[in-house]
DNA sequence: ATTTTGCATATAGATAATCTATATCGCTGA
DNA sequence: TCAGCGATATAGATTATCTATATGCAAAAT
């Protein structure tokens, strides 16, 4: 009987970290092995098939389209290994490991998570915080929270809600406010790290696109969060991040008017791979949970207190 | 970052084999190793864990029910990792692994597998005949052509046919059964491994279900056949199996009579298994080549000559 | 143009995983 | 009671895999 696999699985683990993630480092450090030990396995794998598996690059390793090719095939394999073993430790069920935007932990999650783990018991929910999406094929993280299209490569999307926005800021500001074309005379935050679009909302207030407000540029998006309700400018916001400021009154809409994007937020998780039971229960949990905090966590507060 | 795997991948290996086949024995001979070592891959992983995997018994090693949910997902993620590796290595598509049983392999594939060698050059075929299905899972196995309901567990199914059947005998034999009584004052066939049914038969022929005809018992479903070719009593086959010996004058149908059974031939694949274009292209001209020889070979070869 | 940085590679030798060979044990069936 | 079948344990050999170290190459920064 032919062996089914004509290199070790050592080394097949070691290929498919490093195609998926692009370089000998990231791959070792995934591993805890050196560089060194994860240059010998493809290397060695390369000789022991007679082609070779990569194109070296200055930047790193490309998987030739062989590889490319079966790639999913083989991230599946070891998905589909890992998740069993983890069932078969009872483990996997003891730690959530979500990862997200700066904004959705902290205007969001971090003051409903209670809820969650709440009714969970015994499961450490982890936070991970980044800018960039990370790689959702590892497998410290079980799933993430990020915000746009939706439409990333080897990702499985579920939408979450969010793409309603609209201008916010403290309420003393919102006094020099009567009109969207007031909007020329205070400071307008420019956050650079958001997808928002401020001629999106222009159009849909009827107004000139092209219009350019002035205001501070910040590329924090917390921070931008933070200038706003220090009452440093109007800040366009996703309505359901901002929901929260505005039930306890730090924010307000000045406008009562609300555009639509393309982008949203999305639960995220990598394609092909099996849902656990804390992921699924903590989607059913989203999917209740944001619905009811439209109206912001004073407001959800006084609907969630119990009646008897 | 946590290892997601707690054991060494050549143990889960290991483990999975064991699982699947029931013994050490086996799983040493897939893995080409020691039982020895397969029972050391066992004990230290149960070291490791914390926990037994298998319930020893003096016929083998049991999984215990931890072991037995995710075995599936472990099997899976294997099965991806070495069709992964075939597709990589291009040689999965060199050799097409069949099992069967004998009366489908020696009285139709034999005669009609070189049609599909033809339209494949550099596809080997290569046939594993046995009274009992295989283990699907076997990386050396790539689809089985089986007889029976169809409903074998983890198994993939398609029908290839081969529910109606009928008694045949050579013709000089028929001349003593103007009808269907007649077969009290001749030897019927009882093929012993054969899960076709003569009350079935007898009730469609509008017999008393309950005659018990007498004749030779067998225990092999070829030597029945040459039996019956051989003029030695009524045999009860599969028209798409007698087909061939009809078409030629080897056999007869007395009384043009067929019932038809829960059982049939079925094309199955191990559930959840990536489907090689060779096992498509098979499946393809099985799905042609079956009706076609509904005539038997006779019949199929006049009308297989080109026209032109 | 030179230097620095980032990434891969090669090699020797140490370490750990895995194997074979052998003996032994326990259970079942004759 | 004995033979057969299957698992287990152990010592030591073999192989896989690792670390440490030095080196090479290309791109980016100065």
């Amino acid at each position: 009987m032919q062996n089914p696999f004509p290199i070790p699985l050592n080394a097949v683990r070691a290929i498919e970290i490093v195609a998926r993630r692009g370089a000998l480092a990231p791959a070792a450090e995934e591993l805890g092995v050196t560089v060194g030990a994860v240059s010998q396995h493809v290397r060695r794998a390369e000789e022991r098939l007679g082609f070779e598996l990569f194109e070296r690059t200055a930047h790193g390793l490309v998987p030739r389209p062989a590889l490319a090719q079966v790639l999913p095939q083989i991230s599946a394999g070891f998905a589909a290994l890992q998740d069993g073993l983890a069932n078969l430790s009872g483990r996997d069920e003891l730690v959530l490991n979500l990862t997200m935007g700066s904004v959705f932990a902290s205007r969001w999650l971090i003051w409903r998570i209670n809820k969650f783990t709440a009714l969970n018991p015994g499961l450490e929910v982890r936070l991970t915080v980044t800018a960039a999406m990370l790689d959702l094929g590892r497998p410290d993280i079980d799933c993430a929270i990020r915000y746009g299209l939706g439409d990333w490569p080897g990702v499985a999307t579920s939408a979450i809600g969010g793409r309603d926005f609209s201008p916010v800021c403290a309420p003393r500001l919102a006094e020099r406010l009567p009109d969207p074309a007031a909007l020329a005379q205070v400071p307008v935050i420019h956050d650079q790290t958001s997808m928002l679009s401020w001629p999106l909302w222009q159009k849909a207030a009827g107004l000139d696109a092209d219009i350019q407000w002035r205001g501070p540029r910040l590329s924090d998006a917390s921070l931008a969060f933070d200038a706003a309700i220090a009452g440093q400018g109007v800040l366009l916001a996703a309505d359901m991040m901002s929901a929260d400021a505005i039930s306890d009154g730090r924010l307000v809409r000045p406008f009562k008017m609300s555009a639509k994007g393309q982008c949203g937020y999305w639960l995220a998780t990598a394609k092909g791979r099996r849902e656990p039971g804390k992921v699924k229960r903590f989607r059913q949990w989203l999917a209740s949970e944001v619905p009811a905090s439209a109206g912001g966590y004073m407001q959800q507060m006084s609907s969630d207190l119990p009646i008897d």
